[in-house]
RNA sequence: GGGGACGUCGCUUAGCCUGGUUUAAGGCCCUUGAUUGUCGAUCAAGUGAUCGUGGGUUCAAAUCCCAUCGUCCCCG
C-alpha cells in the first residue's frame, strides 16, 4: 500500500492524495458508496462505474450473517461473487452489533450478539472480525471498535475507548499473520476531547495504515460534530488516509475535506434515493412533491448522469407515487453519482487551490 | 310485485342498539418534514366528511321516527 499527498491546498486544510492498493489506485478525497451486504442497494457494479466509482464498501457483520462466509469462499471472495473488481473496503461491523443486534453483551473478550435476522447467538471476537474480512479479500479492512451513541456519559465513553483499544490491539496481531490488503484504525471518544485525543493517540502507539475516525454523525449537533472534528483531526498522522466513518451530507463532507479528511462513505445518497429525495447543485429536491408532477425539467439541469439525461421530474415524480422500482433505482443512480461528481469537483479544485471558495459557493447555492 | 341489508373524508372501517365528554375516530391514499459505518424501513406533522337527501321528535340527532333517492342480496 501508498498514500500519496499530491497537493495541499493553500486556503484549508484540504489534500488530495493517491491510495495505492492492490486492485488499484483511489484518489482522494474520496466517497465510498456502501454495499452492506454485497450490493449498493439497486445499482449493478456496471452502473457504479458509469457513476465513477472507485471503490465501495461492504460490512463484514452482515455478510458473516448472510449468506455467510462459506458461500462467499466457494465463490472465490467477495470481489468475485458480487461482480465487483475495484477495491473494496469493509465495515467490520462493530457499529451494526450496537445498532441491530438484538441483544448484546460486550466483554473484553469480544461482542456476544443476537443476530438480527434469526434470533442466533454468536460471539464474535476482534480476531474473528479481522479473519472475516481475510476471507472475504477486503482491500481495507476496519478492526472491531464499539461505537457509543449520543449522549455518552464520559464513563460509558471511556469504557467504550479502551475497548476500542484492546480490540485494535488484537486486530492488528490477527492482521499480522496474513497482511491481506490494508487495516485501519478506528478512533472513538465521543464528544470527548480528552478521549479523542487519547484514543488517537493509542492507536498510533500501535500503528495502522490509515485512521478512521468513528462515533461522529450519531445524533449531536452540527456545530458539536464539526468542533470535535476539528479537535481531533490534528492528532490524525498527515501522512496517513484519513477516513470519516458514515459521512455524509454532502455539506458535512465538504467541511470535513476542508478539515482534512480523505475518505467517506454514507448511505445517505441510496437511502434518499430509495425515499425520493434526490441531491442537486441546488440542494435537496424531493421527487415525491406537487409542485413537480408537470415539471419536465431533469432533477438537476447541470446534472450529466443518464437519469438527468433522459428522464423529467414528472415521471420520476410519477414513478414514485405509483412505487415502481425504477423510481428508486433512477433517483439513487442521480443521487451516487452526484456525490462521486462532487468529489470529483473536490479534487480538481484543491488542486487550483481553490478548494474554499468552491465549498462556499456549493453551500451557498445549496441555501 | 314481496322481503331484507346497507349508505359516515378519495377508498375502507368505527361510532348508532342504550341521543349529550363528537370541535365525528382509525387504517389506506394524498400532502409536508425527518433520514449520516443501510431502511423498498420507520417516525413526525398536515389536508380532507355539515354522517345519501328532505322532513319530524327532542333542550340536544351520525345516533330515534317517517318519507325519499341510491346500492346490494333473497323470494316470486
Amino acid at each position: 500500500m501508498d498514500f500519496k499527498i499530491i497537493h495541499k491546498d493553500t486556503h484549508s486544510r484540504a489534500r488530495c492524495g493517491l491510495l495505492t492498493l492492490e486492485r488499484g489506485t483511489i484518489e482522494t478525497p474520496i466517497f465510498m458508496p456502501v454495499g452492506t451486504q454485497g450490493s449498493v442497494k439497486s445499482l449493478s457494479p456496471q452502473e457504479l462505474d458509469e457513476c465513477g466509482a472507485q471503490i465501495i464498501l461492504g460490512n463484514a457483520y452482515h455478510l458473516y450473517l448472510r449468506p455467510g462466509l462459506q458461500i462467499i469462499e466457494e465463490s472465490g471472495g467477495l470481489h468475485k461473487f458480487i461482480s465487483w473488481p475495484k477495491p473494496i473496503l469493509t465495515d467490520s461491523g462493530g457499529y451494526q452489533i450496537f445498532s441491530l443486534a438484538l441483544l448484546r453483551k460486550v466483554k473484553d473478550e469480544g461482542v456476544l450478539f443476537q443476530s438480527h435476522l434469526d434470533g442466533a447467538r454468536h460471539l464474535l471476537t476482534p480476531e474473528d472480525v479481522v479473519r472475516i474480512q481475510n476471507v472475504l479479500g477486503s482491500d481495507i479492512s476496519m478492526p472491531l471498535d464499539e461505537c457509543v451513541s449520543y449522549p455518552a456519559s464520559f464513563e460509558q465513553a471511556q469504557k467504550a475507548v479502551e475497548r476500542t483499544t484492546l480490540w485494535a490491539l488484537r486486530s492488528k496481531k490477527e492482521f499480522e499473520k496474513r497482511k491481506q490488503g490494508i487495516l485501519f484504525g478506528i478512533a472513538q471518544g465521543s464528544t470527548y476531547k480528552d478521549l479523542r485525543k487519547r484514543s488517537i493517540n493509542e492507536l498510533l502507539e500501535i500503528g495502522f495504515d490509515g485512521y478512521a475516525i468513528g462515533g461522529l454523525s450519531v445524533g449531536e449537533p452540527q456545530d458539536l460534530r464539526y468542533n470535535i472534528l476539528h479537535f481531533a483531526i490534528d492528532d490524525f498522522p498527515s501522512g496517513s488516509p484519513r477516513y470519516m466513518m458514515g459521512v455524509g451530507l454532502p455539506e458535512d463532507i465538504l467541511e470535513a475535506v476542508s478539515m482534512g479528511v480523505d475518505m467517506f462513505d454514507c448511505v445517505v445518497p441510496t437511502r434518499y434515493g430509495r425515499n425520493g429525495t434526490a441531491f442537486t447543485s441546488q440542494g435537496k429536491l424531493t421527487v415525491r412533491n406537487g409542485e413537480f408532477a408537470h415539471d419536465q425539467r431533469p432533477l438537476d439541469e447541470k446534472c450529466g448522469c443518464t437519469c438527468c439525461r433522459n428522464f423529467s421530474r414528472a415521471y420520476l415524480r410519477h414513478l414514485f407515487n405509483a412505487g415502481e422500482i425504477l423510481g428508486i433505482r433512477l433517483v439513487s443512480y442521480h443521487n451516487i453519482y452526484f456525490f462521486l461528481h462532487l468529489m470529483r469537483e473536490a479534487r480538481l479544485a484543491i488542486r487550483e487551490d481553490r478548494f474554499s471558495a468552491f465549498k462556499e459557493n456549493f453551500m451557498a447555492r445549496c441555501e
